[in-house]
DNA sequence: TTGAAAGCGGTACCAG
DNA sequence: CTGGTACCGCTTTCAA
């Protein structure tokens, strides 16, 4: 016996059909709008899907297709301030066209990472986009020859791989020339993991910068962070212990400087009065800390929404360009005027 | 011509069995451990998969299983502390046993959670978590009869409803008997959205917490906020521009507790010295406020596993029951002894 | 305009 | 142990 008719739960298009008195090929045309359907039947049709709640299977759908209208994440961690703004942007930017999120953490650990493109690749995502990350820009060139790919922070070029990263050179630049503007020449700098791309380009603003200005680079100034609060804390720990003389502190993000501010509150030592901050990011509770942290905003929302949008191009809707906000210095009151 | 040989970029179960001069029976039962095969054909099996590189279509076999191993998440935003500790939670949990998370916002909206849901199920995914949010336990209970749900924050009991949320009534009064216990007696609240459940539980512990130690309920010294950073910000200008006298403030949540900091910083009040302030949630940041915040922890994290659990064991993995920390008071620095 | 039928890529039942 | 085959739910020729 057919089981059209049989009352397991969800129904299907031929139950649809067959309640119609049409064939499936019908119902489907009408769905889809892919034929005229004749107002007689059309009629009947949506009635009998009024009646049994009709909604199709897009498991079917996809495996027929060849789309599932998913576009695999690969984010660093769910709980990141820092790439959640970015997914948003993506997830606005693609949901018009039907399109859902499915996000994997890589941890920062380039194995990891691998492994869950994989599985997003397993699930037949159409695409998948890269947030930062380890992977080698080998490895995502091969994957690339799977499934399109969009990376940001870094830069692969392929036929079917499209990235870009934002200024963060640039970015640099900005903090401490506004920093040596506001009378500071000795200013430390805690720096982020040497094998960060975003890191080094931070830490070279910062150098050539101060060589703009002719301020010597003194290397007792220069610092190791993690991009955590707790690698803030402890350098500015490692600094004070040393006894360095200085009056700004550019942190490599957001996240360190929160960690400098606080060792900084744990010694007494004023914020912007006795020693300024300037950090990276632009984080949204950056707005609230106490002072409220002058930094280098980086359009991650933005980001995000040309993340998707490059996404849907490859994919074969909408039209590429891209419009990007550049960094941006945002003065709010953790620096002073020396 | 069957297309079995075609160079069409992903491999097929069927190729590998041609290309292997086996049944795709077999192959599959090779793939799924499903039954014995003999040694002979199984290494040429493991050699054809090898040089084909194939990789099984996980929608296929989902159509024709039933489940798609995959858990929908109803948040109410992708960049939320709060419930993006729970997610991580959620994926820990369940990835193991092969299941991924696809994640779907509804901005405090309960149309717009509905509708998502609603998505969810259309990718048929195997069962859905919900966050909190504003539906209704009876759109739940309806949603509940279509797919397994676990709610967190919320009583639905059902057939196929799981649900639990945490004592923010007794985290309040521990909150509030702590800060009696430190001598204060003036103890402002700020509360959270007056139609949010665990708002009202917050404030209810608030009130009879200060009743039980004889303390005077001044309705002056309960403010509405937002949950958010600015409505702690107005809420404290408010309790200030209306000249009330209090030496504590209980924020219905941390985020609350950042923006009434920020409005006392502005006006030089220090914290604790002048003023004291415990929060609600533990947000990871408040670890590095100035000063640390003391907080009622809320095991976010320990939710997440559990809704992880819950629904795997609904799901027939794993065996039931739940094991979920009690809210605590992490005591930082944010209140002084008066 | 409409229906029959061939798959999409797997799984599992039925024989052998 | 192995192969043949029906089928999961939907889309799309091909003919009528």
């Amino acid at each position: 016996m057919k089981n059209d008719e049989s009352s397991s739960g969800t129904t299907t298009l031929n139950q649809v059909a067959s309640a119609a008195g049409v064939s499936p090929a019908t119902v489907s045309r009408f769905l889809n709008g892919t034929a005229k359907v004749s107002d007689e039947k059309r009629r009947t049709i949506e009635r009998v899907i009024e009646e049994l709640n009709y909604k199709p299977n897009r498991l079917a759908q996809s495996l027929k297709m060849g789309s599932t209208r998913t576009i695999g994440v690969l984010t660093q961690s769910l709980e990141s301030g820092y790439f959640n703004r970015a997914m948003v942007g993506i997830e606005d930017a693609v949901k018009e066209s039907g399109y859902a999120l499915l996000i994997m953490s890589g941890h920062w650990h380039a194995d990891e990472e691998a492994e869950r493109v994989e599985l997003l690749i397993g699930r037949r995502v159409d695409g998948v986009a890269i947030l930062t990350g380890n992977m080698s820009d080998r490895q995502i060139l091969d994957f690339s020859r799977r499934v399109p790919i969009v990376a940001f922070g870094r830069k692969v070029a392929g036929e079917r791989v499209l990235s870009f990263g934002l200024d963060n050179y640039r970015g640099a630049c900005e903090a401490v020339d506004f920093l040596v503007e506001q009378g500071h020449r000795r200013i430390a700098m805690i720096t982020g993991p040497a094998d960060h791309e975003d890191a080094r380009a931070r830490l070279a603003g910062y150098r050539d910068t101060l060589a703009k200005h002719r301020i010597e680079v003194d290397p007792n100034l220069t610092v190791p962070g993690d991009f955590q609060e707790s690698g803030g804390l402890l350098a500015v720990n490692q600094l004070l212990a040393s006894n360095q003389r200085f009056t700004a502190i550019f942190a490599g993000n957001d996240l360190t400087a929160y960690g400098a501010r606080l060792a900084l509150y744990r010694r007494s030592i004023r914020v912007p009065d006795d020693i300024s901050i300037v950090g990276f990011d632009d984080l949204h509770s950056s707005m609230y800390t106490t002072p409220p942290l002058t930094t280098v905003r980086q359009p991650l929302y933005e980001v995000g929404t040309n993340i998707g949008r490059m996404m849907l191009t490859m994919l074969g809707h909408g039209q590429p360009g891209m419009d990007m906000p550049p960094l941006s210095l945002i003065v709010r009151e953790s620096v002073r005027r020396i």
